[in-house]
DNA sequence: GATAATTTCTACAATATAGAATTTATCTTT
DNA sequence: AAAGATAAATTCTATATTGTAGAAATTATC
């Protein structure tokens, strides 16, 4: 894509906003939170994967905590173009929207 | 997808922004200008033809004109159904950019 | 051994993107 | 005034990329 898709730009933003916290299953509800609608295992996954192969975001897995439960946490963290592709985007955006009628930004 | 992508979404803005005068090549130009960048012709005119299909927006043929060249004018206009979709749209977007570092909207 | 939280993997559906082909008008030339 | 050249626009089609769902696997505590 010319430009990140929106799942991509709401998950990298997510990342962003989760700060320390972002990791996989975080990320997953806070979308949901903030979109209000269910998303699948896959559409955070595939993105997130998507997002790191392309360099936006950068991954690690961290040590098991003491909580009952499976695998070990993988957080994420905006790499610099990710923060770049973000401002690019958000340039891009407010050019389409600025300026209309019953729309302004 | 649960929203507009965000190539269905700038050709739904763009066709708003130019009201009278959004026919494809001409939306096309503006889309351009709008991103700085190429934009084939398929990458307008088949979102354009989904976005009709979802019911977004409608179209007309339009009477031939007397300037030089070809095939008449299709126009396209938004439908309240496109309009609500944008307003839904900017939305959640607003809450996914909203208080961000570096980013607020 | 059961259960829980998380990630990994995989398949299929939908969308993105490019550009050739087609259509149909006016322009140009004779 | 007819015939071919040219131009502006749309329609069509194929391939690459992205979206979406959820089963399977992993690994911790109960």
């Amino acid at each position: 894509m010319k430009y990140l898709s929106r799942p991509e730009e709401m998950v990298l933003l997510t990342i962003h906003r989760l700060d320390e916290e972002a990791y996989g299953m975080n990320i997953r509800n806070q979308v949901s939170e903030l979109t209000g609608k269910y998303w699948s295992i896959g559409s955070i996954y595939v993105p997130l994967d998507r997002l790191e192969q392309k360099g936006f975001v950068q991954s690690h897995l961290a040590n098991p905590t003491p909580e009952r439960g499976g695998k070990s946490k993988r957080y994420y963290k905006l790499t610099e173009a990710g923060m770049k592709e973000l401002k690019e985007i958000k340039k891009i955006y407010s050019a389409f929207w600025e300026g209309l009628p019953d729309l302004s930004i």
